[in-house]
DNA sequence: TTTTACCTTTACGTTAACGTAAAGCTGCTG
DNA sequence: CAGCAGCTTTACGTTAACGTAAAGGTAAAA
């Protein structure tokens, strides 16, 4: 019934170390619950840690995935800061339409690669 | 008619900076051809360089857009090599799925955090 | 001819994102 | 109660991908 994690078991199930976790912590992009010393994770955290985990993968700076995580929570904003908000989230926009643009033109040379070696395989002595 | 490039006129061209291109050589993503001293990069390094870019604004790794440019010349591999390659073909094809699913995840992210942005705004005074 | 605009190499500096000890507390278990 | 398993902090080490001088070669323009 317990909702919680520990540092290792949340380590265990998104299959990053307890380094990286702390790290994260560290540059403000977690902040978990304590038990005395000990970290406690909310499913929250889980959520927060998958969303720097799959930035990571997209080739996000912690940097950019801290922009994220904050621009996911805008209650305790200004019209300033909401504005603001709102020209970073079309920004993020751009730039992952043209990531997919890129991937889509890296599958295409995949292809290209495939079939060469395909041909030269052809050729090759077995 | 000259269909060659300086570095600086290649460094333009792509928007990048000229030690970034000699590193990028140095690492063994590049080749340009000289004359004396001089780089000269033809139209196929330009190509390369802009693979190069392309893998980066996905987050790979100069090692990784390496393997990626090698792929794609497979003539001189014995049937071992070409082996390799197809199943690191096979790889990246696995990799740049799992990035398409990431992004549009986000995209869908970018999506409720526009429509909070929107809702805050709406209570915030003007 | 000296300045300007390129180009070169060599080398040290910097930032991000952790890895890797080291040293110590806590709580069970044999 | 000794020992292990898991948690903590502190701190130094490491790698990638360049940035940033420094010092110098070449060629055209003023």
């Amino acid at each position: 019934m317990s909702v919680n994690y520990s540092i290792s078991e949340l380590a265990r199930e998104l299959d990053v170390t307890t380094r990286a976790i702390r790290f994260y912590e560290e540059q403000g992009l977690l902040a978990p619950e304590r038990r005395g010393q000990e970290r406690i994770y909310s499913p929250k955290d889980l959520v927060t840690l998958k969303l720097i985990l799959r930035g990571k993968r997209i080739g996000f700076s912690l940097a950019e995935c801290k922009e994220l995580i904050e621009l996911y929570d805008p209650s305790g904003g200004n019209r300033k800061q909401l504005e603001a908000f709102m020209s970073k989230i079309a920004e993020r926009r751009l730039q992952l339409a043209q990531q997919l643009l890129d991937i889509e033109q890296m599958q295409l040379e995949l292809d290209t690669a495939e079939e060469r070696c395909l041909a030269a395989l052809a050729e090759a002595p077995h």
